[in-house]
DNA sequence: CAGAAACTGTGTCCGCTAGACACTGTGTAA
DNA sequence: TTACACAGTGTCTAGCGGACACAGTTTCTG
């Protein structure tokens, strides 16, 4: 995935570039921002942009690495966060939740085998900072965060996804014998919108009860 | 979604019916337990089954349906497990982990909206049932359950891409300076294939906490 | 017992996709 | 001035999901 990494290469002979990497992926963020992320294809990209696909193949190796620099920009910079410890991980989640608002498409995008950006891993590498001086092993740090990223991912996907829980209750009003359960979780919502909020607090708590267990 | 919860209709009059429901997802589930999920077509599988991919369409409206299928079929029945708390949300945590490491195509297949299927909704009933007796409301029961699942299915895919961790390890290598908190945590690793442990722990203690706070 | 009706699986077709490749025109370096 | 390197275009292919008409098979009905 070079083309994360890599800097823009600037033509030493020919006609001058028309379009820029990052301006190819913030035409296809807008995009999908309006219509999800299965409208992206290469051709609408191009429309878009006012040239014809082909001509996207000079700044982009392919669909895949354009969604990769889709997410990379999209995530954007890493946001200012102080401190270290729990306030600075709750921060941090929040601020990634507030991507993943502003970009649904990106929750999808980003499962499967793919490439980290420079602004992604400037987000972990600040996440891991938040973790430092904790008694933690590296590869536990790892895992801390990839719990919480999973979380925020996971809530940011739902929300997008509310009107699943209507088709459900549909199947549930006709079964409700066979899911007492999962009715009743149903029937009882408590609080509305707050699965950020809870899963949020039970992973910090956790990790706070083990570091003073370690100590 | 009515392919994952109406039973299989039989034909009045006609020929008999040459394939199942089930039968298309297993062969389907083999095809992509082999060689991934984007190697699911209507015609590779129709062609494995040896019909032609117009067949499918008789038993599976289309491509999303099928995919819905393969995954009610993979995740399969609900293990047994024994009572309820912290032991059962751990047992539940860690057989979902292994059908996940069955079927790593499955990780993928369950983001994105979708139906929910009769076998998945039994593994939230289990789940759901082993939270039983907490102070919980409904809606932070099911937050719950979405915090653990959503950890399996991050580290099952983690796990299936180990070898980014290696191409990373590249990028790194040119740039540890700017990414000191990443290099060392990556240099650090502790114990191997822990993170599933790790991240378990941390939340079901994060959920201990709370129960034992609100009591 | 004949014929209609219902159904399965096939063949053909369409619009769309990602991408390979040859080509034209442009700008710079030799 | 000429040759080279590059940008963007047009054309082409293989493959995808899916609509639709059709032939063959089975069963119910007159």
């Amino acid at each position: 995935m070079d083309v994360l990494w890599d800097s823009e290469p600037a033509p030493a002979r020919g006609p001058r570039r028309g379009l820029t990497r990052e301006g190819i992926a913030r035409a296809a963020i807008a995009l999908a921002d309006a219509e999800g992320l299965e409208s992206i294809a290469m051709q609408r990209v191009a429309a878009a942009l006012g040239v014809t696909k082909m001509a996207l193949y000079r700044y982009v190796p392919g669909k895949a690495e354009l969604v990769a620099l889709m997410v990379d920009v999209g995530i954007g910079p890493v946001p200012d966060i102080a401190g270290t410890g729990r306030a600075a991980l709750e921060a941090w989640s929040r601020a990634l939740h507030a991507v993943f608002a502003r970009h649904p498409w990106a929750t999808t995008a980003v499962v499967g085998p793919r490439a980290v950006g420079p602004h992604e891993l400037r987000w972990t590498e600040r996440a891991l900072a938040a973790l430092a001086g904790t008694p933690f092993t590296g590869g536990e740090k790892l895992d801390a965060v990839a719990v919480l990223a999973g979380h925020v991912r996971a809530i940011a996907q739902q929300g997008a996804e509310e009107e699943i829980g209507q088709a459900m209750g549909a199947v549930l009003a006709a079964r409700a014998g066979e899911f007492p359960e999962v009715s009743a979780a149903f029937a009882d919502p408590g609080e509305r919108n707050a699965a950020l909020d809870f899963g949020l607090a039970r992973i910090l708590d956790g990790i706070d009860a083990e570091i003073s267990r370690r100590s």
